[in-house]
DNA sequence: CTGGCACTTCAAGCCAACTTGAGGTCAAGA
DNA sequence: TCTTGACCTCAAGTTGGCTTGAAGTGCCAG
């Protein structure tokens, strides 16, 4: 059993975003001593789930949703296929724009926009990107 | 050149965004018919790349930098190095977040919290990004 | 038993990225 | 010429993900 100081050591991040996170229905302490909350080690692991996810640009209700509202991981299956399919597409669009990137590190066009070998890898990255614009795979909050 | 309503419409975003865009610098309008904008076709470009950084997870001000104040790519390749680093990053946790979704589908332990494939798939991750966090590669506003 | 200090709650504040609304302007069609 | 409707500006509102501040509580040291 862990106080909510020590989670919040270990786990890099404020007291604060760990109470906001319970109330969120993210992580769950499990009872209290005097006031203070305190969390199974599990939680740790919890977090670095839930940093990830955030990272990979989920928003902590659909991160809520994957890790299974209370521990129960009581996920549907479909759903999780569907978010494996936008990290791929996610993937495929990091890929090339970082060799987007890299490539305009190297090229000395004076207008990367005008650079072909910059447009052709832009090109796959953007197209891709947009066709999941027109059909978001599900209801997105906020403007992509 | 294009007016406001053509970008927007083709550019899928409203004009709003558009006027806040330019407002941040992110893209210039290049005149005025009356009160209306007008754009040049290169705007959808720089649009796509926005929309695309975005999906990366950088914000508008950053993506203003890597895609130069004002159309001039007067942009730091040793910073662009990094942003491409950073991306590999991304890259390699996004792709070990998929594969733990996908062995979730079809892995059928109670609790994947315990299943030791899935705990060996999330640890590359995790580590990874827990790494990162440790050393910011550079300002971050939010928390990651 | 008495502090003190780290925790608690609750409300309010903050930032990014926009959107919305009120009130204004102006080119183009009838 | 005169209307009309799509644009304009500027201020304020919204959402997500927290942080901050004020006021309270309770374990442990002395």
């Amino acid at each position: 059993m862990l106080d909510i100081a020590e989670v919040a050591r270990s786990g890099g991040l404020p007291a604060s975003a760990l109470r906001y996170y319970e109330e969120q229905g993210l992580i769950t302490s499990i009872g209290r001593r005097g006031l203070r909350r305190l969390f199974e080690p599990d939680v740790l692991m919890r977090l670095s789930l839930i940093s990830l996810g955030q990272s990979a640009g989920f928003s902590l209700t659909e991160i809520a949703g994957m890790l299974g509202a209370a521990g129960v991981p009581k996920i549907d299956r479909e759903q999780l296929g569907q978010k494996a399919d936008e990290l791929d597409g996610k993937i495929r669009e990091l890929t090339a724009l970082r060799d987007g990137l890299r490539h305009v590190m190297t090229c000395s066009a004076t207008s990367h926009l005008e650079c072909p070998t910059f447009q052709r890898i832009m090109r796959v990255a953007v197209t891709r990107h947009v066709a999941r614009r027109q059909h978001p795979a599900r209801k997105r909050t906020g403007r992509k």
